[in-house]
DNA sequence: GTCTTAACTTAGAATAGTTCTAATTATCAC
DNA sequence: GTGATAATTAGAACTATTCTAAGTTAAGAC
């Protein structure tokens, strides 16, 4: 079982711990909101929604903060379109699920054997670190 | 079997036309560009590439024909991290292998049956019109 | 063949998203 | 506390893309 699966603000000061990093306010008022509304926002959503609780803070720390994150294995940037990227703190092995009709984003989790499945397609010389899984439709009702 | 599934320069005219669209030497040239390295490139680069035929041409031109490409189906606007969009003309289902270490990206062609396995994944509700893997990573040796 | 009209291309301006720069502020080690 | 280092900030800069408005081309009507 890989560390920190159920994220938690608190998980956030010890995962910068041990990159060497600090935890500071803006740090942890930005992963706050990623936690709190998981719906993959953009910097500037996440901006929009860290000003509420501290009105001072600048985009630009909202960029170095979701890169930070990003660097510690807290958050995933996601980018399957043109556009700007989106954040998501959920940890566990999943797919996503662009709605076209509606814009919104949803988790997919994915059985642990499907990303095996999946990899055994690359020919021999090919080792990938990572996959990602991305659908595009329609989705309806069931929104999370 | 799918139309135009082994995608050809003549294969063009022939899309454009039932999309009540005219072929043009740019869209011409730059589709043969597309089919003739197949390295996912960006619209600078295909202008780059372009201009050596057609000097003329602009980059806004570029961006519109590729963009008419794509609502032809008969190229793909592949976007996997932050930066400019690439083209791919596979038109056969197709995963892409990022590799972290040259930047490069190939093609890893899919057996039929792995797109309906990963379908099954989604959950009721979720109607997908298409799926999209990624793979990064590093591949020894093999170019292509 | 000319005319008409719509499609297409073009250069450059404008925009959106992100990164960079340089100055300030906060935190940590001692 | 002092000095060193890390982090934040505002604004400028940058990259990729789209828009605008003018010019060009081509298809269809006659
Ligand atoms: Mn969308
Ligand atoms: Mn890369
Ligand atoms: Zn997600
Ligand atoms: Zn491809």
């Amino acid at each position: 079982m890989s560390p920190a699966i159920s994220a938690t603000p608190d998980a956030l000061a010890q995962r910068l711990a041990t990159s060497g990093l600090r935890s500071t306010p803006q740090r942890e008022v930005i992963y706050g909101v990623l936690l709190k509304k998981r719906d993959h926002p953009t910097a500037d959503e996440v901006y929009a929604r860290v000003r509420t609780d501290m009105p001072t803070i600048s985009l630009a720390t909202v960029y170095n903060c979701l890169e930070t994150l990003v660097q510690c294995d807290l958050v995933r940037a996601v980018n399957f379109e043109r556009g700007p990227t989106r954040y998501c703190p959920n940890l566990r092995p999943h797919a996503h699920f662009h709605d076209e009709s509606s814009g919104s984003t949803h988790d997919i989790d994915l059985p642990a054997d499907l990303l095996e499945k999946v990899s055994a397609v690359l020919p021999p010389g090919y080792d990938a670190k990572s996959v990602e899984i991305t659908f595009r439709g329609r989705a309806t009702k069931n929104s999370s």
